[in-house]
DNA sequence: TGAAATGTTGGGGCG
DNA sequence: ACGCCCCAACATTTC
């Protein structure tokens, strides 16, 4: 009997296109899909994608199962685990895909060194990092000369969804139930459930209704957090429950606006693949001697969605809720938390780390130095944006800040981005005492930015 | 994938 | 008719 291959699930819980399982097939020896938790510091996974994970790992067991395959489950440290897998299985080589960041990287590294026969594929990404080069051989540091580079090729066909997977006997495998990846006292996923289909027909289901609606006004909807005009597909790309190559070529080329946001990402994972640092330093040094202040109840605050500014609230509490938060608002909590109240971006990345529940090492990290103006193409420092005006031009009636904030509920629109402006009259007619039912500002805003632009002039100085 | 300050222009009210 | 001022609208520069 001939011996198993592995099939090493990562960030790619998926059956279609996937090309670490064809590769598998390929070899004709029947194939063990696996998947390893390995809760390892630093940047195990939060508490939202853990949420995720479970769900995802139940659909893939159902999509695999009416293939004809188990999925192995196991948990510990991926070496060893992956070594004791080969150890009882006798498997002769080992496919794999996901996210090539630093630590699953350093494992391969280590396996191979073991003598394991390891083949990455690529699962996750649309392009190579090793292929997507400037003119001068280095990585592209600017997003756009980057996207022009993808634009130029195409990603590699799609792979069909194989007709069956022949499977050896299976080893034992851990219950997903005992890895207690869903929280419990207090259960607070019940407006994760109600926002989320995680999987891979719920990953399919969304993008052919984003392709039937919002793709066609996207260009200007995807930056009304009021209106459900973006994909929301990123946890599903951020558990390879769809590949980018899948969405790329079923949006297909009339699209670029969206497409470009698919280069945003991969810009991103990109940055990482190049500098394994980027989750936990400044990609530009100079921005290490930020003097950050150390403030833990502005922090609380801005966790809880209890600034007293409106739109950094809304967005603070549709994450805490949804494990999501609308793009344009991200931008807005991010600047009004590094720049208003200059905090060192790294606490902002760690909370939305574990809130998010489509958190990613590449895409939270690259995205966080941007805002920062410490990463790749970044927002330059004096860039700050005053949440009161974003609020009127992208929530011009208020429907997201009173979807999210219900105290503010029966405040005039014209008053919704600014209460702490509002005459008397119109809180009161609101029912609202500031202060009480709704917090002050936890920082003047003009005093903030200008705080901020002196420190980041200080730091430009020297 | 800003915002605010400053500068410029031109229409309209008014003496 | 003319100059003056105000100010909105837009453009430029500065942070």
């Amino acid at each position: 009997m001939t011996a198993p291959v592995l099939l090493w699930f990562r960030d790619d819980l998926r059956v279609a296109d996937h090309a670490a399982l064809h590769a598998a097939l390929e070899t004709g020896a029947p194939v063990l899909p696996i998947y390893v938790l390995d809760d390892a510091a630093p940047w195990s996974m939060g508490g939202a994608t853990r949420w995720w994970l479970h769900h995802a790992l139940a659909a893939l067991t159902g999509s695999l199962a009416a293939l004809g395959a188990p999925l192995v489950l196991r948990r510990g440290p991926a070496v060893e685990t992956i070594q004791a897998a080969i150890a009882e299985t006798g498997a002769s080589a080992v496919f794999t895909g996901g996210m090539p960041d630093p630590k699953s990287r350093a494992v391969d590294k280590a396996l191979a060194a073991a003598g394991v026969a390891l083949h990455r594929l690529r699962t996750f990404m649309l392009f190579s990092p090793t292929d997507i080069r400037s003119g001068s051989g280095g990585p592209y540091a600017v997003y756009t000369p980057f996207a022009n580079a993808c634009l130029t090729r195409e990603p590699r066909p799609l792979l069909p969804v194989p007709d069956r997977i022949p499977a050896p006997p299976p080893p034992r495998s851990d219950r997903l139930e005992d890895w207690r990846l869903l929280p419990t006292r207090p259960d607070w996923a019940a407006g994760l459930r109600a926002t989320w289909t995680p999987g891979e027909a719920g990953a399919q289901a969304r993008l052919d209704r984003f392709l039937r609606g919002a793709i066609a006004g996207y260009p200007t909807g995807r930056d009304r957090p009021d209106q459900a005009g973006t994909s929301m597909l990123s946890p599903h790309l951020r558990f390879g429950e769809i590949s980018a190559a899948t969405v790329w070529h079923r949006v297909g080329p009339g699209h670029a606006t969206f497409v470009k946001e698919l280069l945003w990402r991969e810009f991103s994972i990109h940055q990482l693949w190049h500098n394994p640092s980027l989750p936990d330093a400044p990609a530009k040094p100079a921005f290490a001697a930020m003097p950050w202040r150390d403030d833990p109840l502005a922090l609380t605050a801005w966790h809880r969605g209890r600034t007293g500014i409106p739109i950094v609230d809304a967005g603070m509490r549709q994450l805490w809720q949804t494990g999501w938060m609308h793009n344009r608002v991200r931008m807005i909590v991010a600047s009004f938390l590094i720049k208003h109240l200059m905090t060192d971006w790294r606490q902002g990345e760690a909370w939305f780390w574990d809130t998010l529940v489509d958190a990613d090492l590449a895409a939270n990290a690259a995205n966080w130095q941007w805002v920062a103006g410490s990463g790749a193409d970044a927002a330059p420092y004096f860039r700050i944006f005053n949440p009161v005006l974003q609020g009127r031009k992208f929530d011009p009636d208020g429907a997201y800040v009173r979807r999210w904030v219900p105290e503010l509920m029966r405040l005039d629109t014209r008053h919704i981005h600014a209460p702490w402006e509002a005459p008397a009259e119109a809180l009161a007619r609101a029912g609202l005492a500031l202060g009480r039912s709704y917090p002050q500002p936890i920082v003047d805003l003009g005093f903030g930015r200008a705080r901020a632009l002196e420190a980041f002039a200080a730091l430009r100085a020297g």
